[in-house]
Formats: structure tokens, sequence, C-alpha cells
RNA sequence: GCCCCAAUAGCUCAGUCGGUAGAGCGUCUCCAUGGUAAGGAGAAGGUCUACGGUUCGAUUCCGUAUUGGGGCUCCA
């Protein structure tokens, strides 16, 4: 008779016999792919020891889609050698979505390769090769991945600083070498890796290969750049199908598509990279939303302020930019100098700099005469443009640009506002961001860092300030420990737009660094002059991206308050429009930005540009409406409202705009 | 900055295996007066991104630059 073991499986207790594997246990559930052996992700095929606790991990579930995507990442792998012999394997980890592998190759992939690669893999995983995990030690590995320098480097790395990506491969504890093995038991391909993987490869229901990109070594710019291919995996095929068009569903609300489309703004080559101009219809949007946060800054008790773009080099050599920042600023323009006649100096000139901030433009107001502990909070605040010179390679639509407009304000309080002053700044940010719709938020709290400057009691101080606003605002934060800038602890505000994404818009910071290298002081109730506190916060971060992000929000449809254009009068033929011209004057008197279609379209014609154009209002009128001095409303969604009486229209409209709602 | 890809009319794109180009939409003009997503006809519009090279000849091939796209790195 076999020894019994007792084990743990989904709560309850069990006695099995000795080298039961996980397999054995969930023999009837096709869509276990994995076992949760106490902490640690197991092979099914793993055998398992008295007092194990099992749990069953489902394909679909977080995990399981992990292990799936990194057992296609194998089977792509295995595909790519076969077709490319001298393709040398870097590493392949499972992604958000998907999977990717780095191979270094003598030529990059093309969308050919990925097709016949994608081809291959379905040959894979309809061959149904098992997963075989095996244990190696050092020295074998070594041998048996002669031929993989990478891999080879990787397990010298191993136990060391290897690093998330590494780990994936080599893990902390023994090496492993999984074997993929056909049907009739011979070695198709074998990796380094820590595993697990799904049985088989019939195991993966539904994948494609995405797209081809260059990405270096270990994520270090000096290094190799390898080859990524990434591919996406799912534990069915309409779960891909979902994924897709959620990928589709962005693309039909990328901002750049949509600034073209409802001429909103453009990138002229003429200007440069990264750098934006507003079309008359972006520009509407984008001073509704100046004007509204002027007038909410404006109650919040802000005061405005105005400094220009460029400033001598010393003004960054206070602040200290020009130390740690220089390669985000624009090259300096030297300007004043003077030659004498033998081409010596006579006058050296000076050095002038775009300002990539707008924080010491701040301090020196607040320095430009003594402040009284009466005048704190000061806070000053500014449509700040800045330029910063951003890689070429990274600027991307309006959401990373090199001269943007920061809503910036720089606030200054005594160490014993600070607390109250946060929490109501976090209060009001939010405030903010709910008007644009925005309503799901998540913070990241980010801490002190190995280096620092300022005190570890103002560092304390700070920090518990920023985690008191977070909690009296109620809003769900994690903490970023260490992540914090060398000169500040702060809070960045994410927020989810309406297909589930997630941006990172504001900022609050406080700074340790500025106050005391601009000398700022001012006098307190005792006489004494002490140093303020300086919070720096954006809240739209950019307008320009914050505009992009909105965008895709909306998906091009502002609501009335934003749309450029709120409403269009559409005439059933030229007859009527003098009649929806007095309609519109008379919204126009209220304030509506309304437009009469006068063309020589037809009206299903004019309808359909309107609803292009996602107008929140099409107002119709033909001899039925005028008759009854009505008109009938088409809505952005196509659906309609005959026969509405002037009065009540001009008041649905305006009442819309007025509380600002989504339609 | 690095790797790969692209650039043809205002937009979306076709095309030329090297002999200076087309469509649809948009624009303009005219006709049509039509009740909820494309009425009809005609016209205008392009040094095929720029600069070099190869060639009898370059929009096409090669190089460089610029701009854009997908990634990597970066985002104080």
């Amino acid at each position: 008779m076999s020894e019994q073991i007792r084990i743990v499986v989904a709560g309850d207790e069990r006695q099995v016999g000795a080298g039961t594997t996980a397999a054995d246990l969930f023999e009837d559930r096709p869509d276990v792919i994995a076992a949760r052996v106490g902490d640690e992700l197991v092979d099914l095929t793993r055998a398992l020891a008295d007092g194990d606790t099992v749990e069953p991990v489902e394909i679909g579930s977080e995990d399981g889609r992990a292990i799936l995507r990194h057992s296609t990442a194998h089977v792509m792998a295995q595909a790519v050698q076969e077709l490319f012999p001298e393709a040398k394997l870097g590493i392949g980890p499972p992604i958000e979505n998907g999977f990717y592998y780095d191979f270094e190759v003598a030529e990059p992939f093309n969308p050919d390769d990925l097709k016949q690669i994608e081809k291959r893999m379905q040959r894979i995983v309809k061959d149904g090769q098992s997963f075989a995990r095996r244990p190696v030690a050092e020295e074998a590995a070594r041998a048996e991945l002669a031929g993989e320098p990478y891999k080879l480097e990787l397990i010298g790395l191993k136990g060391g600083s290897a690093g998330e990506d590494a780990s994936v491969e080599v893990g902390g504890g023994e090496l492993t070498i999984y074997d993929n093995v056909r049907r009739n038991g011979e070695l198709a391909w074998k990796d380094l890796c820590r595993g697990p993987h799904l049985p088989t490869t019939r195991h993966i229901p539904a994948f494609k290969l995405m797209r081809v990109a260059g990405a270096y070594w270990r994520g270090d710019e000096k290094n190799a750049q390898l080859q990524r291919i990434y591919g996406t995996a799912w534990e069915s095929r309409q779960a891909q199908q979902e994924y897709l068009d959620r990928l589709a569903e962005a693309e039909r609300r990328d901002h750049r598509k949509l600034g073209a489309e409802l001429d909103l703004f453009s990138f002229p080559e003429e200007i440069g990279s990264g750098l934006a101009v507003f079309h008359p219809k972006g520009g509407i949007v984008r001073r509704v939303m100046e004007d509204y946060s002027r007038r909410r800054h404006d109650e919040a008790g802000y005061q405005f302020v105005y400094s220009p773009h460029i400033t001598k080099s010393a003004l960054f050599e206070t602040s200290g930019h020009l130390d740690w920042y220089s390669e985000g600023m624009f090259p300096p323009m030297h300007l004043d100098a003077e030659l004498d006649d033998e081409g010596g100096v006579r006058k050296p000139g000076q050095d002038y700099y775009l300002k990539p901030m707008n924080c010491p433009m701040h301090n020196l107001i607040f320095a430009s005469r003594g402040r009284s502990y009466r005048e704190l909070p000061l806070r000053l605040f500014e449509f700040g443009s800045v330029y910063r010179y951003e890689k070429s390679g990274v600027v991307h639509g309006l959401t990373r640009v090199r001269g943007f407009t920061q809503d910036d304000a720089h606030i200054y309080c005594t160490p014993e506002q600070l607390q109250d002053e946060l929490a109501s700044l976090l209060e009001f940010v939010l405030g903010l961001l709910r008007d644009y719709g925005l309503t799901e938020f998540e913070a990241e709290l980010s801490t002190r860092p190995d280096k620092y400057v300022g005190t570890l009691e103002e560092w304390n101080t700070a920090e518990a300030a920023l985690e008191e606003a977070l909690r009296r605002a109620g809003l769900p934060y994690r903490i970023g420990e260490g992540e914090g800038t060398f000169y500040a602890p702060k809070i960045d505000v994410h927020v989810r737009d309406a297909i589930g994404r997630s941006w990172q818009l504001s900022t609050l910071q406080v700074d340790f660094q500025l106050p005391p290298r601009f000398d700022l002081e001012y006098q307190d109730a005792d006489g004494t002059r002490k140093r303020p506190y300086m919070i720096h916060r954006a809240l739209f971060g950019s307008i320009e991206r914050f505009f992009g992000i909105l965008t895709e929000h909306y998906a091009g449809a502002f609501p009335p308050w934003l749309a450029p254009v709120q409403v269009v009068g559409i005439p059933i033929t030229d007859e009527h429009v003098p009649y929806l011209q007095d309609v519109a004057a008379g919204l126009r008197a209220r304030g509506v930005r309304v437009e009469v279609d006068a063309g020589d379209d037809r009206m299903q014609k004019k309808i359909r540009n309107a609803q292009k154009q996602k107008i929140p209002y099409m107002l119709i009128a033909g001899d039925d409406d005028r008759a009854k001095n009505a008109v009938s409303f088409r809505y952005r969604d196509g659906s309609q409202k005959n026969g509405v009486p002037i009065d009540e229209a001009v008041a649905e409209i305006t009442d819309a705009i007025e509380r600002r709602i989504q339609v």
C-alpha cells in the first residue's frame, strides 16, 4: 500500500497518495492550468508534499493569464528560433494584456516575419507540446545554454540585483529549465525559466502578435538594442476580441486624430516637434477651460501673476535647475556680448534660458518685498508657459510636448498652516476635476528618497500632512516608498477616463529646496523672521495634456459647456434660414455658441456634418415648427424631440450649459 | 537620444519594375428646396517633405535632414 499524505485543497483537508499532483486533483477542471501551493505558483505536474495547501489557478484569473502569456512567449521564442536559428534569446515575461520576448538578430523582424512566426506558433500550439520543468545545477545550465549569451548573463545575476525582469527567468532559488516536449517525447525547444507554465501548448486558446520594437537589453540605453516582439494572449477568443475592441476604441478616441477631424489643433512642421497651435475651435474649448479655472482659483483665494518666458541664467543657478535639470532645458541664447577691435571680449554678455518651470519667478515675486505672516498663505497662480527640451523620441501628441502651459501655483504658508492648506487644496483639486466628469481617482504618496534636502523633521511633518490630506479627502492611495523627488514629498492624483485608462494629472509637492535657496522669509507675530513652507501644485499639469486627455475621455463629444459649437440650426429648406437665424440670435444673446447651416446641402447632409462634428444640439426647423413658433431637437445620440416652443428650447440648452451637465 | 516604419492634393489613400501623377471626401460654382447620418453636374487644387548623390532622365534608387508613427530609455 502506498504512503498517504495530508493536504488542504481549496480549504478542505484531504488525504491522498504520495506523488499526487495538482493535475490529479483538478482533473475535472479544464480551466485550471496551474496551482498555488502555499505562496508559490507551481506547475500542475508538480508532486505535492505532506501539509501542502493547494489552490487552483484558473486560466482567466490574474495569475492564470500571466502563466498563459508567459507560456505563449515561450511558444513564440521557439517559433522564432525554428525560423531564425541564429536568433539569441533575451527575456520573455508576461505583461499587462500580453507578453513579449526579446531577440538579438542581425536583421530586424518585418511584418511578414511576424505573420510567419504567428503561423509557426499556431502549429506549435496544435502540436500540444508539454512544458516540462527540470531543475539544473548552475554549471550544467551554463553548458546547456552555452549558445545563449544573454541567458548566461542572467545566470550570473542569479540572486543578485537581477531586477524584476530577470527574476522571471532565474528566480531567487534554484535554476530550472523548461523543456518543450513533443507528444512523441522528442525535445522541441528549451528555455531557462522559473515557471510555472501551462501543462501543454494546447492550453493556449487565443493569441496574436502585435508589433515589433527595439528594446535595450535589461532596459539600459548603454546596452545592445534587441528586437522585441509584443503579443497578446487570452483565455478565450472572446476575451481576446474584447481586448482588440478596446484597442480599437482607444484608437477611435485618439486625440491626435480627433484634433484634426474636429479642427481643434495641429503641429505645424514649420514650428517644430512638440509645439502645438490651437485652431479657433480648440481655442474655444481651451479658453472655456482656462476661464473656468481662473474663476475657481479666484474664489479659492489665489492671486494671479504673470512672468516672462525667458530669464538670465543666474535665476536657474539660484534655483538649482541648471545643476540638475539642464538636460531638460532648451540650450541658452547668448546675448549682449561685445568684442573689441582685436577680437577680445569687451563685454562678456549673458546667457538667457527659456523657462522650464515657473517657480523661480514666483519666488522672486514673494521675495520682492518683506512679507508678513498676515499675508500667508500666499497663493500665486499663473497659466505659465514653459519649454522643456524633451528627447525627440518621446514627444507624443498633446500629452508630451516641448512647449506647454501649466496651471501652476505656488503656495507659501507657515508650518502650522501646511496641514489645512494641503487638505483644502486636495479638496479643491478633486472638485475641479469632477466638473470635467472625471470621478474616479487614485492617489500616490511619494515619500523621502535616500538622497534628500531639508531636515528629517520637515520631511516627516510634510509626509504626515500629505497623508492626512489624503485621509480627509477619503481618497484611495498607495505609498511610493522613497519615490519622492530629492526636494519634496508629493501626491500625484491619477484619474480614470471613460474607458478605464488611468492618467496621472495633478501633482502637489512640498518643497524644501527652494525657500532656502531663495532665502524666502516672512516676519512672524513675534517679530522674528521665519522660513515659509512652499507648495507646488498643478491641477491639469499641462493644459495641452489635459486637453488631449479630455478629448479622449469625451471621444471628442465635449459636453455642452465646453463644446466649440454648442448648437447648430438646420433648416429644412432655404426658406427657413431666416427663422432659424432669429432663434440663433436669441440663443447668442444668452451667450450660446450657435451657428446656422445655411449652405446648399440637403438637410440630411447637414445633420450628418453636425453629427460628425459632435455638436451637442441640432435645432431643426421647417414649416411645421415655424407655424408653432417651435423648433425640433436632434441630440447627439440620435434621439429627437419635435415641436419644442422656442422659449423651452432656449431654457433647456442654457440650463445644460450652466449646470455643465454631460449629454 | 536609440531601434524599426512612414511621408504623394486640405483629409484618407492608390500609383509609377526610373520617363514629372489618380480616386473618394473636403473646397468653389451652378442646378436642386429636400422632416432627422452622404441629391446632381461642373471646376479649381500637387516643384509627389527638403537638400545632396547616382542617372540621358529621380516623386520612384542611395545618403542626410525634417516631421510623424510604434517601442526602448526618460518624464525633474
